[in-house]
DNA sequence: ATTTTGAAGTGTGATTATTACACTATGAAA
DNA sequence: TTTCATAGTGTAATAATCACACTTCAAAAT
């Protein structure tokens, strides 16, 4: 095999930063390491590029291997590499962030791992330099649901207005104006209100809304204002 | 020393698509590959990232020894790791895209690598994927642009707003009123007038402006609207 | 000297988007 | 039937955006 000889090779990771929200507050998923160094130390899920896979095949894999989940938003965050954040070794890591439905989650959960959701306000210390990466992801969030609808990957496919406020609250650490949000959100036409209620947050009920999926598509790239003054909550 | 065996170690470069303004249209800068595959066929500039150098300082390295250009703007746009994409050895690719000051350049031209500025619309056939990464890099330009003050890093440091407005317009392959450009940017208070005028352009003369690097810093994060309906152009 | 020429520069009114703000409706539980 | 907690609704004031046409300047030509 031809090679392009005297060229230093080396590690190549991918690093998943997987956000889900429970109705309260923003989260991410973090495991107990599994081999040294800083073996069962809170880390990302992670893993090393195989030989035949892409990086999005990588980050899909590593993915449905602690979540069991497929199909779900994924998106290629910055590829960290300063030759001196893994000790052992010099590796380079390609992150990724995930949005998913918590909810999914929940039933799926592969236990090898001993994962926790953690507020992102309350997360542990992390090995090497992934609370950069995690730093990293939280701005990247804020930045892109700013202006595209990505937050409703968070969600179920059924949710009401109230909890897709909590949501952006929640996101932005804000408040936001119950009508101003409303008229805002349904103004993309995104959105389709359903006949029933989910009863469970009130007696009276709020009314169940799904993504109108071809207006979601048609409407991702557009520049959407989901949050007042976005320039200053960044 | 300690190492994670039995993982793969692949090779890791880093290619750059470096945009300039020439006052009419957007170019980016491309050579004539020297080593094979390939060799003398149009590529971006690129080169391994070595064993003690992280990718911000590899991208450094690899835009001074074209340029001879030091301290410009440069972001990582994104790592492209197709496991083919390089038919000798299974090769990933950071890519970072920078803005130049495309005067600054053609004083320290280094001449080794046969580059030459192609306008975006007529870029020649690339190697491998580096198609995908010019494109990508056109989309990230455009969309950051439209939100971010970065297209003053292709100009020099005194500019006018005709200069201003003709980048702009080329960026985005449109016309914009130039009472309402003008009004637009001033309101940004991003920049200084100048008592002197640049008469290369008419007899009047424009009068030059330059960047106010405290606002420039200040409001960089800010969501600065330069473009009107920015949503209908990307 | 006067006229021509070509780009630079300027202001306003109409439209649209954004913001601030407070009460009523509902339905279960007490 | 009253209480309670959350869901749901409208409007007026303000700010941002847009469309649009003429004047100013200074060099070059006459």
């Amino acid at each position: 095999m031809i090679r392009y000889s005297k060229q230093t090779r080396l590690l190549l990771a991918v690093d998943c930063i997987i956000f889900g929200f429970d109705g309260e507050t923003l989260k991410i998923l973090l495991i107990k390491r599994g081999f040294q160094p800083e073996k069962d130390k809170w880390s990302l899920m992670g893993g090393f590029v195989q030989p035949t896979e892409s990086l999005d095949q990588a980050s899909n894999r590593i993915l449905k291997q602690l979540t069991g989940l497929e199909g779900v938003y994924l998106e290629q965050l910055h590829t960290f590499g300063n030759p001196l954040r893994d000790p052992i070794e010099r590796t380079v890591s390609v992150t990724y962030f995930a949005l998913i439905d918590i909810n999914k989650y929940e039933t799926q959960l592969s236990s090898d791992y001993h994962p926790e959701w953690f507020p992102l306000k309350r997360v542990p210390k992390l090995i090497f330099d992934q609370q950069d990466m995690v730093e990293l992801a939280k701005k990247r969030i804020r930045y892109k649901a700013a202006l595209h609808p990505i937050l409703f990957e968070l969600l179920p496919p059924k949710f009401t207005l109230p909890q897709l406020q909590n949501l952006y609250e929640s996101v932005y650490n804000t408040t936001i104006d119950k009508r101003n949000f409303r008229q805002r959100v349904l103004a993309t036409g995104l959105m389709m209100k359903l006949e029933d209620k989910d009863k469970s947050g009130s007696k009276r009920g709020a009314f169940y809304y799904q993504l109108n999926m071809q207006q979601y598509y048609a409407n991702f790239q557009a520049f959407l204002n989901f949050i007042p003054n976005p320039g200053n909550l960044l």
